[in-house]
DNA sequence: TAGATACGTCAATATGGCTGCCCCATCTTC
DNA sequence: GAAGATGGGGCAGCCATATTGACGTATCTA
C-alpha cells in the first residue's frame, strides 16, 4: 500500500519535472502544459470540456489560456453548432511546442515501459484506471476513443 | 504513450484529492500531508533527509513543519549521534491524524488494486519504478527497506 | 419573450513554491 | 585549539497556481 502511494508520488513528480525546463524557456508553468496537452489531444475542445478535464475553476483556466494565446500557441474559433462556444486549437507553433514537450515525456515513459515490459504496462494502466472515480471515468474513456 | 500520461495525471490527481477534506479540517494542505506521510513512514527522519525526499527548499519545508508543530502533530528531538540534527517524529495525535488520512488513500488504492488484480499491481510498481531517475532511486529503495 | 447556458472578467485571498542572504550550533580536520 | 564544513533556522521578497463570489454579455432553447 505505502509502496503504491510512494511510487505514484515519485513517479508523477519526477515525470512532470522532465518538462519544466522546456516550459520555463517560454515563461510558462505546468498549468499551461496541462491545457496545451489536452488541446493537442482533442482539437476543437470547448472551454467547458477543458474545465471538466482539468477540474479547476474558470478563472484559473482563463489566465492560462490568455497566456497561451498571447504567445500564439493557442487560438480559438467560434463554435459552429453553438456560437456561444469557443473551440480551442493549437497554432502551428503550438503544435511544434507541445510535440517538443511531449517528446520529453515520451522518452521517460518509453524507458520505463521498456524496463518493465509490455505486461507490466498493461497492469500499470489497469491500476490507474481503477483510481479514477466513477464520475470521471466516462470523460477519460471519451478522451481515449481516438488514440 | 498518451494513455500513460493521462492515466498518471488523472490517477495521481484524483488520489490526492481523496484527502483534501481531511486536511482542510485542520487548515492544512497537501504539502503538509507529504511531510506528515514521510515522517510517519520513517520516524526520526532528519530535516535534510526529508528535504531530499520532497525535493523542495528548506524555506518551504520550514513553513510546513512550523504549521505541523503548532498543531502538535509533529515534534522534534535533538539528534543522538549528531547534536546538530533534529529528529522528526509524529506525536500521538499526529499518528492518529496521519492514519486517518492514509486510510482514505488506502481505500482508494485497495479498490483499484482489487479491480486490477495482483499481477497488474506488480506491473504498476515496475513501471513507476522505471520513472524514477537513477539519482533518486537509492533514496526510494532505502524507504522501502522496512515496509 | 424568459430563462438557461457558455464564456469573460473583476477583486480579493490562500497555498506552496522559489531566491538570496545571514545566523548559530556543532562536528571534523588539521 | 582554530578553521572550515555541515545541519538547521530565519528574513524579505517574489512568483505561480489555485480559490470564491459576483456580475456582464452573447447566444441558445422552450
Amino acid at each position: 500500500m505505502r509502496r503504491g502511494v510512494e511510487l505514484l508520488f515519485f513517479g508523477y513528480t519526477r515525470l512532470t519535472r522532465a518538462i519544466d525546463d522546456g516550459l520555463a524557456e517560454h515563461g510558462l508553468g505546468r498549468a499551461h502544459h496541462r491545457a496545451l496537452y489536452f488541446i493537442a489531444r482533442q482539437p476543437d475542445l470547448t472551454i467547458s470540456e477543458l474545465l471538466k478535464i482539468l477540474a479547476i475553476t474558470k478563472q484559473s483556466l482563463g489566465r492560462v489560456l490568455t497566456d497561451l494565446a498571447e504567445r500564439k500557441l493557442v487560438e480559438t474559433r467560434t463554435g459552429v453548432v453553438d456560437r456561444r462556444q469557443k473551440l480551442l486549437r493549437l497554432t502551428a507553433e503550438g503544435v511544434r511546442f507541445e510535440a517538443q514537450l511531449f517528446d520529453a515525456l515520451r522518452t521517460s515513459l518509453a524507458s520505463a515501459y521498456a524496463a518493465a515490459g509490455q505486461e507490466s504496462v498493461t497492469g500499470f494502466w489497469r491500476v490507474l484506471e481503477g483510481l479514477i472515480p466513477a464520475e470521471d471515468k466516462a470523460m477519460v474513456i471519451a478522451l481515449q476513443k481516438d488514440i
